[in-house]
DNA sequence: TCCTTCTATCTTGTATACAAAATAACGCAT
DNA sequence: ATGCGTTATTTTGTATACAAGATAGAAGGA
């Protein structure tokens, strides 16, 4: 890894994938010297991480008070997976709009992909793989702004610990999604292609709240 | 107003409100040290405001170049408005689903202002209670997430120098954008109001671009 | 005259020092 | 012991100092 960029950037996105990573608690406080000693850095350019994590809404400045990982509820969940449903089936409607054969080509690798790691019931790999389907198809969109908020909103997520794919039969009905997803995207129909990835997101919380009271029962 | 808060928050909403307020150039510069002088403050809480500003996307940090106010062009306005469209109609739908009778109460009274205001060719008062009222209706959907997005997206939006109001006949279609509008909430219409809405940013977009064109010919 | 290159100056990025607020610790009274 | 008030300590917020990169300007050559 270059050392580049400036310890700011640095500091960002090392936290970030720390967060991400629950590498912390939520909710925890972070405690400036400290952070700065482990990273290796002085407080000012940590203390400028920190509020550009405070405005990726990854952790909460209490004036006076420090610095604390941001949680996630599950009514929060509730709110911010219509939205992006909304968002990802926009994409889902510009990218079948502009798709290219050899666009669909890639897309077709990504799935068998996909395809692959769900019967070796690969979770990570899935997901991962996931990802960059998602990313692909934003870059087709093309539309900087759709990427920018969906990119924030994704990593918000990411604070949530409960993965759906865990859920029995979740991976299998994803699946299932992505598929009439390409199908629609083959056919370049962009109204089908938007309902597809909206229900594919819908269906993934609905997941999550079935799990989520799994584990209360628990 | 007291000066309670930290440097940096006050130096984000001064800073903010200069940028909107087309104080600065789009794209210009801002030097750290002359603007720390010019605030009053020293350079460290200067830069974790422009490191906030610059998650908003209000400015780009170059790296080692500096501070440049962003500037949105109109292919921006092209990508932004269909998802602010998306957003606010989303707005519309959960708030014709809430809609208690005291609300509609209140969202005929800021309606009859506006009406008033487009009466009397009071363009910026139109617009403050233009503003009131979707943040009322904001209010009634009761997203936050939704809300904080829709914020981030308006701000950006303001920094765009076109103000479509001041077109001649688009406030008119303006007012029974939102006439229609309000008869959906009053029918707790949701589907209907979510569409009105759409249309009545997408048809300022049209506007915008209309301008744009007049502008360009003169 | 224009381009190049070296130098001087300016600006950003980072560390450190210090003040004020918040937290923790202690002693005291009940 | 428990609750309260005072003091000590930690921690945030801010200013300043300094190093390294970027910019501008001058000098020299084509």
């Amino acid at each position: 890894m270059i050392n580049k960029s400036s310890l700011c950037q640095q500091a960002v996105e090392l936290l970030r994938k720390r967060i991400l990573g629950q590498a912390f608690l939520p909710g925890q406080r972070l405690d400036e010297a400290a952070l700065a000693a482990d990273l290796g850095i002085s407080r000012t350019p940590l203390r400028e991480a920190l509020k550009i994590l405070s405005a990726e809404g990854l952790v909460h400045v209490k004036p006076r008070r420090g610095c604390f990982v941001a949680e996630l509820a599950l009514d929060d969940l509730d709110e911010i997976f219509p939205i992006m449903a909304m968002l990802e089936g926009r994409v889902a409607y510009e990218a079948a709009l502009k798709v290219r054969p050899e666009d669909l080509k890639r897309l077709d690798a990504l799935h068998e992909k996909l395809e692959k790691h769900a019967a070796a019931r690969d979770v990570d790999r899935y997901y991962e793989v996931n990802y960059v389907f998602h990313d692909a198809l934003q870059e087709l969109a093309g539309n900087r702004w759709l990427q920018h908020m969906i990119g924030d909103l994704r990593k918000l997520l990411r604070l949530s610990r409960h993965r759906s794919l865990k859920l029995e039969g979740r991976q299998q009905e994803s699946l299932a999604e992505h598929r009439a997803l390409m199908a629609a995207l083959h056919r370049r129909d962009a109204e089908t292609a938007e309902e597809v990835m909206k229900n594919h997101l819908l269906a993934q919380l609905t997941a999550l709240r079935r799990m989520a009271a799994r584990q209360e029962a628990a």
